[in-house]
DNA sequence: TAATTAATTAAACGTATGTAGAATATCGGT
DNA sequence: ACCGATATTCTACATACGTTTAATTAATTA
């Protein structure tokens, strides 16, 4: 009872190769994690947006799990790359880097993502959105794929800013990041609280306007009494 | 075939009076909400931590929906009722408020809640937190719970800085709320990111060091051109 | 060209989910 | 002492979930 070749719709069965499957379903799970959250997105829903059998993503990542940590490690890697040439290139150069230059070089990768279509609009918010998902998955990911990163950013603003004591830059180096991670969610919140006057969505205006702003507050005077007992423990621990 | 008014554990029917089961829900909805998020926890979750039938929770508080704006208002609202009242008093007295005072009004009472125990401390969580959560639920939330407040600011800030552009302190606004939601979030990035050299769990310390870096950044030059192409089109809005 | 491996669907398993209905017991007012 | 309103549990429904197994077909290798 063998039945023809049949070449309709659907049917189970090795395809008669072409399209690029385990991409697709990586940009539509992209595109639901970022929107609803990992929770908040089944592996049916990625699979029917796919047109896929919910089987597949198991046979291609394994579980829900690996399917998310592939959506993120597949551009978060491509971010954190471009983010350490840039250092790279900064730290090789004649004269030593400004602070500006060097939360240019911190930002710029992230928000060309942003700018570079709906995909990298999609991922942009799912990374912003991260330290919402469960919390075993988020340490992982945070730390395997932004750390080395960020840590060298540290180290170069501690070189370039010797009067400041390094504590007060790492604490400002995560309010920077908290700045700009709000930035890429995209929670349009400008619009409702400037009554509609304002518009956030020239993204080279608003890569400069958070510049000033963030390299001002890096560059604040500290109002700690370094002497006193605020920091002590801290302090003792070095 | 009437038993005996039954005293052991649990039974149906309305219970002898006394403890305040709605708060009790709240509570552990409020601890469940924070940790997992809205769609990772399940009403069966926070009816079996409350110790109390899943059916309670659907009487007393309509939907799941329901049950998290519950949760969120009851402290969001205070925590606003606070901000108000901290930009009254400045606004009442001579000399006017500086953008340090004002700054540290509006931090201050998510501060104190996150510092205030267990219970604070998830609402915390669960408030930085909301932009994740069913978008739905988060802009509504969001705009009657925030708004007013947040604006309230907004405009005393431009009257402190007469000669900054308005559109630029709006901005400027966004990018602290970025930073302290952040802070609120207690991501414990700073742990990882110092190498467990520095610690971030003195709050008084925290907010100070957030006061330097975010006055630091409202008061900075803006690099935008004013009569350049940059801004033109949101001017020709207003 | 035969045998093996890879990629896909169909179907189902067991469990978890939000919500609703019915039963029951206590409270407050009369 | 009674009665309606209120607060609670029990039970169940219908659906949604992540994962697994078996069947099926094309590609690759021998």
């Amino acid at each position: 009872m063998k039945k023809p070749p049949s070449r309709s719709a659907r049917s189970p069965g090795r395809p008669a190769a072409g399209k690029d499957i385990v991409g697709l379903i990586l940009d539509v799970g992209e595109q639901l994690f970022a929107a609803r959250g990992y929770s908040g997105t089944s592996v049916r829903d990625i699979a029917t947006h796919a047109g896929v059998n919910q089987a597949l993503i198991g046979y291609h990542f394994g579980s829900k799990t690996g399917l998310f940590e592939a959506v993120f490690k597949r551009r978060g890697l491509a971010i954190v790359r471009r983010r350490l040439e840039l250092i790279d290139a900064l730290e090789a150069r004649r004269p030593p880097p400004t602070v500006r230059e060097l939360v240019e070089a911190y930002l710029v990768p992230q928000f060309d993502m942003k700018r570079s279509g709906p995909a990298g609009l999609a991922f942009c918010r799912l990374q912003a959105r991260l330290h919402n998902e469960p919390e075993e998955m988020a340490f992982r990911l945070r730390r395997e794929v932004y750390d080395e990163s960020t840590k060298r950013y540290i180290a170069a603003l501690e070189r370039t800013l010797p009067n400041t004591d390094p504590e007060d830059i790492s604490f400002r180096m995560m309010f920077l990041i908290g700045t700009y991670l709000y930035m890429l969610a995209d929670v349009d919140r400008m619009d409702e609280l400037s009554d509609h006057r304002f518009d956030a969505s020239d993204l080279d205006q608003l890569v400069t306007r958070m510049l000033d702003f963030l390299v001002g507050g890096l560059q604040a005077a500290s109002s700690l009494n370094r002497k006193g007992a605020g920091t002590a423990r801290a302090r003792a621990r070095r």
